[in-house]
DNA sequence: TACTTATTGCAAGTCATATGCATCTGTAGT
DNA sequence: ACTACAGATGCATATGACTTGCAATAAGTA
C-alpha cells in the first residue's frame, strides 16, 4: 500500500469541503503548495500551463477562498494574490514598491493585534482576522 | 492680516512638493481633510460634485500619492481607497466582509513593527511603511 | 451504468483605471 | 502686467482584471 499521497490528501480536502475534485483543482491546490509566496491569477496561469482555462483558476480560485483553502492577500490595489492557507501559518508579506517583489516575512511572538481593535470599535460584531504588510524597496530597486 | 487658511496651506503644501495649486488639488485635499475614513476614487469624484472630471481625479491622487501627500489604502482588491497622509497619525482599519463599511482603528502604543520585519529579510534595503487592518463583520452584517 | 448537478470552456460583458492628444492654466521670468 | 512654457485638464478611447450566460462535460452517487 501507498501512503497517502498530496493527491488523495487534497482530493479529500476538496471534499470535505463539499467541493468536486477535480484534476484543475488538485494541480492547482498542488502548484500553491510547492509556492511559498503568493501568486496572480496570471502567474498561476501559466505555471498551470493550459492545462485550466484562465476563467477556471478564477472561479476555482473563489470557490477555494470561499471555502477558506486559499487565502486572498491585498497586496496592490489592482491584483489579488492567492496563497494557500490549509495547514500553514498565518505570517505577514514585504512588497517591492519598485517591481512588486514579494518575501514573506515571519514575525515571531506576533501578538493578536484584534483582540485590541475589537476594544477599539463598537460597530464590529467580529474582527477574526487581519492582514499585516511591509512596504519598501529590495535591494535592487532600492 | 487673515491667519493662513485651509486654501493657503494647501497651496503651499503642493506648491512645496513641486506640484500646481490648482483649485481641484485643493478642493480635493480640503474634502479629504474634512474626512476621517478613505475614500474610493468614485465616491471623492461624487462629492467633489463635478467639479472635477473623474479622469483628473486620478490623475490628481496618483500625483498626491507619489509626494506621499495621500495614502493608498488596499483594503480590497478592486477598489483602491485614498485617505489625507500630511499631518496625521499613522492609523488602522477594520473592513466589514459584509458591506465593506470601514472604520478607523487606533492602536495605542503600537509597535514599529518595520524594524522587526527588516530582520527576516536580506532581500530589501528599507522597509518604511506598513498596513495593519482588521477584516469581520459590522453588527448589522453579523 | 445511468443520473444528477457541479464544473468547465468559450464568448462576450462589466468595471476600475490608464493613455493619447488637443486645450487650457499656473507659475516663473521679463 | 505680459509672455512663454511645462504641467494640468477634459474628452474619447484603450487596457486589463475580473465576471457572467450558456451549452457541453465530468465528478459523485445509487
Amino acid at each position: 500500500m501507498a501512503s497517502t499521497t498530496n493527491e488523495d490528501r487534497f482530493a479529500s480536502l476538496l471534499r470535505e469541503a463539499g467541493l468536486r475534485a477535480t484534476p484543475g483543482r488538485i494541480s492547482l491546490l498542488k502548484l500553491l503548495e510547492k509556492e511559498p509566496k503568493p501568486l496572480t491569477v496570471y502567474q498561476i496561469e501559466k505555471k498551470l500551463g493550459g492545462i485550466m482555462n484562465q476563467v477556471t483558476v478564477y472561479r476555482s480560485l473563489d470557490a477555494l477562498y470561499r471555502k477558506q483553502i486559499v487565502k486572498r492577500v491585498n497586496l496592490e490595489h489592482d491584483h489579488a494574490h492567492f496563497e494557500l492557507a490549509a495547514g500553514r501559518e498565518h505570517h505577514h508579506h514585504a512588497v517591492c514598491r519598485g517591481c512588486g517583489y514579494i518575501e514573506n516575512i515571519e514575525i515571531p511572538h506576533a501578538p493578536k493585534p484584534e483582540k485590541e481593535a475589537m476594544k477599539q470599535t463598537r460597530a464590529f460584531s467580529v474582527l477574526d482576522t487581519y492582514s499585516l504588510e511591509f512596504f519598501g524597496l529590495c535591494k535592487k530597486c532600492g
